[in-house]
DNA sequence: ATAATAGTACAACAACTATTGAAATATGCA
DNA sequence: TGCATATTTCAATAGTTGTTGTACTATTAT
């Protein structure tokens, strides 16, 4: 990832429904939900989703399938993976007890880290 | 962190310069530097650089200090944790072997995890 | 084929954001 | 006090982004 991406990429989430739609689709997980669920849950338009939804495609954060006469969109989490490393890469000059309080925790967002 | 929040430090950070600020300020740690300098690192002008240190100070994500004549500006962590959390938030519905691949790796953002 | 459903594309307009240069403020030093 | 340094503020302009409604395309079922 590289800052121009990355920048696509924030620009992307810095949008009310665009960020609804994207933490949407993060806790549904890999197998998405279809636009016209995407729109009525966030309260948005077919017109006005479809543009937002082109918008995180564009960025590569989500991706679209077409299942019969349904587009089905989905998180691309390795992409953002990439973006959340690209915001924090080289904390602290890499001495995180600067500021272990605070990043530390950001790593418990998913649970079942082991190691 | 609410989403009205999140979208306002999102759009702050959408910016190729206000990124690199950011992102120097990261590594920077607890301490800060002093805005000429964050000027001349980013290659920035000392009124482009105010304006963009002002909007990432008003999004929450930095924070300013006057010593003597200089205006120091360093990385406000705890708020920063706050938004990657609030980003992928209940990611895979609470399964995060769903997406185990990804997200997870995100966490080896700083070294020094030790849980 | 035709109609119904799911979703996208386009155009026009309004709203917001960035850039620039010049002027202003704050602090420290001679 | 007066000058130099560090940084911000302001105003004008240019550029980008979001919203709305209408029209279009793709798929399925009858």
């Amino acid at each position: 990832m590289n800052s121009k991406d990355a920048v696509t990429c924030l620009a992307a989430l810095a949008h009310d429904q665009r960020l609804a739609i994207f933490r949407l689709l993060v806790r549904e997980g890999p197998s998405g939900l279809p636009a016209g669920e995407i729109a009525e849950a966030i309260g948005a338009t077919p017109t006005g989703a479809s543009f937002h939804l082109k918008e995180l495609d564009r960025a590569g954060l989500i991706h679209a399938t077409r299942v019969g006469r349904y587009i089905r969109y989905a998180a691309h989490f390795d992409k953002i993976r990439q973006m959340l490393t690209f915001l924090t890469e080289d904390c602290c000059q890499g001495q995180p007890e600067l500021c272990g309080s605070t990043i530390k925790k950001a790593r418990k967002l998913c649970k079942g880290e082991t190691k």
